[in-house]
DNA sequence: AAGTTACA
DNA sequence: GCGG
């Protein structure tokens, strides 16, 4: 008999280690869920989303749009941290301070007290819209963890090892799912699954994940 | 490079 | 035929 966690409603928030330095924090933002929604909205009317190129000259099927200190941006020449917006050519919005609480509380509760992220990717994905195994390596200090939120449509992450060729294991996220690792799982690969259709009441037929990094 | 496709 |  198994447990099939989509047909589980939100409930009280709870831990669920994925690995050594991995941990779900289920449910964890879904309280927080709309203030947390405004403030992405703000950010998107700021600094639009947008689907860009990988080095490999691919366009990635999930749009997205930073803030905070730095943004990551991936183009021909390659993947980086920047304080501008390309499309804008002004610096990225502001963290708002409801993303950079949840943030800080939730990597506190997930064993890293000290982790002040300065920046946070918005990640939009849409049907059809998935992420590749990959790893976040692009910041400059590997002991400053990594903390994803999930809103809105539900969507398989998967989280893999430290070689691409690992079998990942494959963890259903939920709309106020938070998922925080760092330490020796800091490097592993993770992806998500293509996003089904579905309809939420906060994001619509999209899913929002939130990615906060310490980039420098 | 966070991509696509082929094929088992 | 499909999805991973």
């Amino acid at each position: 008999m198994t447990l099939d966690l989509f047909d589980k409603l939100p409930s009280e928030p709870h831990f669920e280690a994925i690995c050594e330095g991995a941990v779900v924090l289920r449910g964890a933002a879904v309280r927080d869920a709309d203030a947390l929604m405004g403030a992405v909205r703000r950010v998107i009317a700021e600094s639009p989303l947008r689907r860009m190129k990988t080095p490999g000259g691919h366009t990635m099927s999930v749009a997205m749009t930073c803030c905070g200190q730095y943004g990551w941006v991936t183009d021909a020449q390659g993947y980086r941290y920047q304080s501008e917006d390309p499309v804008t050519g002004k610096p990225w919005p502001a963290m708002p301070e409801e993303l950079l609480r949840l943030a800080r509380e939730t990597a506190a509760r997930g064993g890293f007290p000290d982790f002040v992220p300065d920046a946070c990717l918005i990640n939009c994905y849409e049907p059809g819209s998935r992420m590749g195994l990959h790893q976040d390596k692009d910041e400059q200090d590997f002991s400053h963890p990594i903390v994803s939120v999930s809103l809105g449509l539900p969507q398989i992450f998967q989280f893999g090892g430290d070689a691409r060729s690992d079998c990942p294991s494959k963890i259903p996220l939920q709309h106020g799912d938070v998922v925080v690792w760092g330490g020796a799982a800091r490097l592993r690969y993770h992806g998500v699954l293509t996003l089904k259709h579905g309809h939420h009441p906060l994001t619509g037929a999209y899913r929002y994940n939130l990615t906060f990094r310490r980039a420098r």
